[in-house]
DNA sequence: TTGCTCAACTTGTTGGTACAAGCTGATGCA
DNA sequence: TGCATCAGCTTGTACCAACAAGTTGAGCAA
């Protein structure tokens, strides 16, 4: 029927790669050269096949593994579509400045700094701390919490998704518990309102590749890895909160200053 | 031959879901609540085949999502196994403290005293600045410099690559350059010898697939995202160097400490 | 016992087919 | 003109078959 033996003594080490993974090289260098712009789309998956001698399922085969990589997306009647990824960093060791704390939410100033929209969905509710989030509070697990769920979006793009933990001591501090808007304008004001002050934090960094709940308020197909935050904060007794933002990788950078940089270093790289 | 539409009509909503999906979805559910623990083996494909009533190659996609997302792994011959993950957890912000400079290699240290086995290999080089490097090390693209790429592994599985660049005018200063061992023993050290101090660092953390070159030196396979961090050194004056780490993202963690931590927070959440 | 071969498993690759389902523009009717 | 329909494109799902290639263990030969 076919014969792979015949085709691979001719091919002269230049490839004894499979034909499927030759069409994903060879569409990969294409994407990386600007054969293929950013939001462009390929050829359809016959004309493919067509280009590369190759059935519809070893093209769809090689087209999957660049699915994966996250270069391109499919869309069902539209085709296949090179990815664009314009980054956006995220400086955290300014990020909610210890020193001059933001007046309002710090993600709303940083997106209109650079020009963008910011969008935002607020969630609040009682609940218990997942075991995760009980060992950085320092609570026992299944103790109450409040949770603030916030699902923020750069351009209508959805961008991260963030869950605030606060342990039930500190919400009881506050007068008014039951009222969700006081949480709702941010983190670093509420505490305020309660009289204490955030005098440290300590931050875990992690990367995975996305649930299907992740997946799902993403917006992001299989190929695109997470970029987990988890970000406890101190004040001079004890921690105060447990925040875990969920970030799309492709679009997302993070940094931190340590130690003086020097004056040069103004201009960062972008 | 076969026909779906007759299936769909009694799934009575508790599945639109595609059976491939479904075949992934019951695997990773078993997964996760343990019947099948990290190292285990899956069931074969026909094993799987005959149980989900799918052929094999609608198995084989369900799998194959479960590989992409990183939760089990195949190879030729053996099977599909489920992967582990004991996460190694990287302190950046007192990784080669400013303070108290190693006496040594950072990275074996942090290895030994976690009572793993530390091993890697070193190559050093004369070369010149890629962009990406040129841009932090405020040189020309293309300028010489010198790259000290370094191949780490922890109990001889491999965890990360470690590419050092250190501008022309620092090497120079140096009376011996063309000795690559000078730099093998490590960045402070080597530093530390030209009566260069660092006194910070500019992290720039990012995520995203491995290239193809990458998933090969890391040994990971497709859905196993990489964690990259940019470490560019400073002195009073100017950047010194720039080091670009790549880790296995589904082993490595990081942390930074920003601020004060309260007394109690000693011993993290590990 | 040792060592080799080989059968019988495993996954990997590639081809084929058929139909479902989403999108778009042309066509034609009101 | 306006709108509904449909043909013709796209990808998605599902099946089958065949052979390549890696791994293992049984069993035979030295």
């Amino acid at each position: 029927m076919y014969q792979q033996v015949a085709r691979v003594r001719h091919d002269e080490g230049m490839s004894k790669q499979p034909k499927y993974r030759q069409v994903a090289d060879a569409l990969r260098r294409e994407i990386d050269n600007g054969t293929y712009a950013p939001g462009a789309r390929l050829p359809s998956e016959s004309e493919l096949s067509a280009r590369f001698d190759a059935s519809r399922n070893t093209v769809r085969s090689g087209l999957n593994l660049l699915v994966t990589e996250g270069l391109i997306s499919s869309s069902q009647g539209l085709g296949y579509e090179v990815r664009s990824h314009e980054v956006f960093v995220l400086n955290a060791s300014r990020f909610e400045n210890l020193d001059l704390p933001q007046n309002g939410d710090a993600y709303s100033t940083d997106v209109t700094a650079a020009g963008r929209r910011p969008h935002q969905t607020f969630r609040v509710e009682l609940t218990t701390a997942p075991e995760y989030v009980a060992e950085r509070l320092k609570v026992e697990a299944g103790d109450t919490a409040v949770l603030r769920f916030c699902h923020r979006f750069v351009d209508d793009v959805p961008w991260s998704t963030q869950a605030t933990h606060y342990p039930e001591w500190l919400v009881t501090k506050g007068p008014r518990l039951t009222e969700p808007g006081d949480i709702a304008e941010g983190t670093t004001r509420y505490l305020a309102s309660l009289g204490i002050e955030q005098i440290g934090y300590f931050d875990e960094i992690a990367t995975r590749m996305p649930t299907p709940e992740e997946a799902r308020l993403l917006e992001i197909g299989a190929g695109v890895p997470v970029l987990l935050w988890t970000r406890t904060g101190f004040s001079d007794e004890r921690p105060i909160r447990c925040t875990i933002t969920t970030f799309r990788g492709d679009l997302n950078r993070m940094n931190y200053e340590i130690g003086e940089l020097s004056a040069r270093s103004e201009n960062e790289p972008q």
